[in-house]
DNA sequence: GATCCGTGGCA
DNA sequence: TTGCCAAGGAT
């Protein structure tokens, strides 16, 4: 590698990792089944977000078994709040694959993993080399950044093709004795020292190989394009109640925003100027034969999604027919409410109806 | 290649 | 307050 004394960048970044890497529950042992959990978990969410789940998780599911045969309403249950629904579901799903195709072992070739439902180049290259010790790249947003900037490539980290790029450079890099704490540490440096702004360089074990370093640029590395703005959707929900205290909600579809996730009814405002309670109570009829009393609205809810934005103007009301209870329409108890995985966005509602 | 898919924290 | 992010993958 040009300009780079590869032995030497190994050693150094090989060496602060192995005294300066924080403690995590996911490096107490090298289980490729835990490894698999918590580089799911990971992905786009923060270690410290993660780390209570991912406690949780392996207490519910200690084992490929265990997750491969449970039931899906507990899997969505344990992922709640964590967002990126279909990762779970994906992880359930190649977790049956695991035990059913491979007799409960982990593939360890990137060509069997690969093909693992949401397991793509980033988390093949994590799993084989944290927990089988194999070479293989793995480059996340951290080793995009840190990469750049030792190396400074000016691509848009932003664009997808650019990422072969970095696989390509780490394939050149990365130690073949210890690929686990190669690939661990760029991500770790990237995280607690070259952090998007302000990196900390007087602290980096390597900013003697980094070539922004010298040139003074580092906060001009990584080169990546702006997202779009969020589009804003108008809805209106409702928190129905029978007369035996019971609430109605509704699970999502299996596919798209929130799949299979559980949420109140709720219909979005295609004409907002036309009076809201009234499109509801219509909507609460047509979709679902559930005629309502509405009351006025308790309150409204904003909730930001990576690319939309929600605004919810919620109502509450009585059931007024009779119910007809369907696979994805359900009738329950305060209590029962509990065993349902619910959005965010409809955790609030409740606590704005329990408040009200 | 562009878009979809969540959430909470922070400058 | 607004934008931007944080260990990506599927379509």
């Amino acid at each position: 590698m040009k300009n780079l004394d590869v032995s030497s960048f190994q050693n150094d970044l090989i060496s602060w990792f192995t005294k300066e890497q924080r403690t995590l529950p996911w490096r107490q042992d090298t289980d490729p089944y835990k490894v698999w959990v918590s580089e799911i978990m990971l992905q786009q969410t923060r270690v410290d977000t993660v780390i209570p789940y991912f406690n949780r998780f392996i207490r519910q599911f200690p084992s490929i078994d265990a997750l491969a045969e449970a039931d899906e309403e507990r899997v969505l249950k344990a992922w709640e709040g964590l967002g990126y629904y279909s990762r779970v579901r994906n992880l359930h799903a190649a977790v049956k694959e695991v035990k059913e195709q491979y007799g409960g072992k982990v593939p360890d070739t990137p060509e069997a993993i690969s093909k693992l439902q949401g397991v793509g180049p980033y988390t093949s290259g994590a799993i084989l080399s944290i927990a089988y010790g194999v070479p293989e790249p793995a480059v996340d947003g951290n080793v995009m950044r840190v990469l750049s900037r030792i190396l400074t490539i000016w691509e848009d980290i932003a664009k997808p093709s650019t990422r072969k790029i970095f696989e390509e450079a780490v394939r050149q890099l990365i130690s073949h004795e210890n690929p686990s704490y190669f690939n661990q540490a760029l991500m770790e440096l990237g995280a607690i020292v070259c952090t998007p702004t302000s990196p900390s360089c007087l602290l980096c074990p390597v900013r003697n190989h980094c070539q922004a370093f010298h040139q003074g640029v580092q906060t001009d590395l990584p080169v990546k394009t702006k997202n779009k703005k969020q589009k804003r959707v108008q809805l209106a929900a409702a928190i129905l109640v029978n007369e035996e205290g019971k609430i109605l909600i509704h699970k999502r579809p299996g596919s798209g925003l929130l799949a299979n996730l559980w949420e109140f009814p709720n219909t979005e405002m295609i004409m907002p100027l036309r009076n809201e309670k009234e499109q509801l109570g219509d909507f609460l009829i047509s979709e679902w034969k559930v005629e309502a009393e509405l009351k006025d609205q308790i309150g409204q809810i904003e909730h930001i999604f990576s690319h939309l934005i929600w605004n919810i103007n919620v109502f509450s009301g009585m059931i007024l027919s009779d119910v007809e209870e369907q696979a994805n329409l359900k009738l329950v108890s305060l209590k029962e409410l509990e065993q349902y995985a619910l959005p965010v966005s409809h955790q609030k509602m409740l606590k704005l109806y329990l408040s009200d």
